[in-house]
DNA sequence: CAAGAGATCATCT
DNA sequence: GATGATCTCTTGA
């Protein structure tokens, strides 16, 4: 049920393309919340100057550098925080980004911790996503085999999808025009079609 | 609707 | 000292 380390291990475009569909569960002490993932994007590697690890090995992207199976999480522009789950092997450093899901369970806290009844407000971009979910820095490095955050499989097919190019990433030079975004085709949910 | 501005801070030079 | 894997609100048509 819960996915093995071995998921994460494989090329990243290919498991930013196998989670959709997937669900994602975040537990916390306040209750569980549980996400349908709709959209992802991959940053592939150091020669990936959208990726943050092709600035080099630094103290935020250690995580990247790190095992497949465990979560990077940052925060950006002073609000944000951001969720991707670490891929490939040791010191190669790449990840996937979770873009959007679809709510599926603890509606009621995301609605509390967004301060918003519309169900498409709740997760339908990274940093909605993560306030949520309630996911901030102190879940930076942890084991995406564990108890806490983590990814389920029930065996669903892959959905229909497209790839699309990355958002925010202008400062990527030819980079910033690769499909590496996916998303689930005809969803609601997801951040922009 | 589309476009623009502003919010605000950890991280790295 | 600059900048960013964003979001929300405001403006103007």
């Amino acid at each position: 049920m819960n996915i093995p380390r071995s998921f994460y291990q494989q090329p990243t475009l290919d498991v930013a393309r196998q989670l959709l569909g997937k669900h994602l569960v975040r537990k916390h002490g306040d209750g569980t919340t549980i996400g349908r993932i709709v959209e992802t994007e991959a940053y592939i590697g150091p020669q990936d100057l959208a990726c943050h690890a092709s600035k080099g090995r630094t103290r935020r992207t250690e995580v990247m550098f790190g095992p497949a199976g465990h979560a990077y999480v940052y925060f950006i522009y002073g609000f944000y925080h951001m969720l991707n789950l670490v891929t490939e092997i040791v010191d190669y450093p790449a990840a996937v980004l979770i873009r959007a899901v679809e709510p599926l369970e603890g509606i009621e806290l995301m609605k509390g911790r967004r301060r918003s009844d519309s169900l498409r407000d709740l997760a339908s971009g990274p940093g909605k996503f993560c306030e949520s979910f309630a996911i901030d820095r102190s879940l930076n490095g942890a084991d995406l085999c564990g108890e806490v955050i983590y990814v389920l499989d029930g065996g669903e097919p892959l959905p229909k999808f497209s790839a699309r190019p990355r958002i925010g990433v202008d400062y990527a030079g030819a980079w910033k025009k690769k499909p590496f975004r996916f998303l689930v085709r005809g969803n609601e949910f997801v951040s922009s079609p």
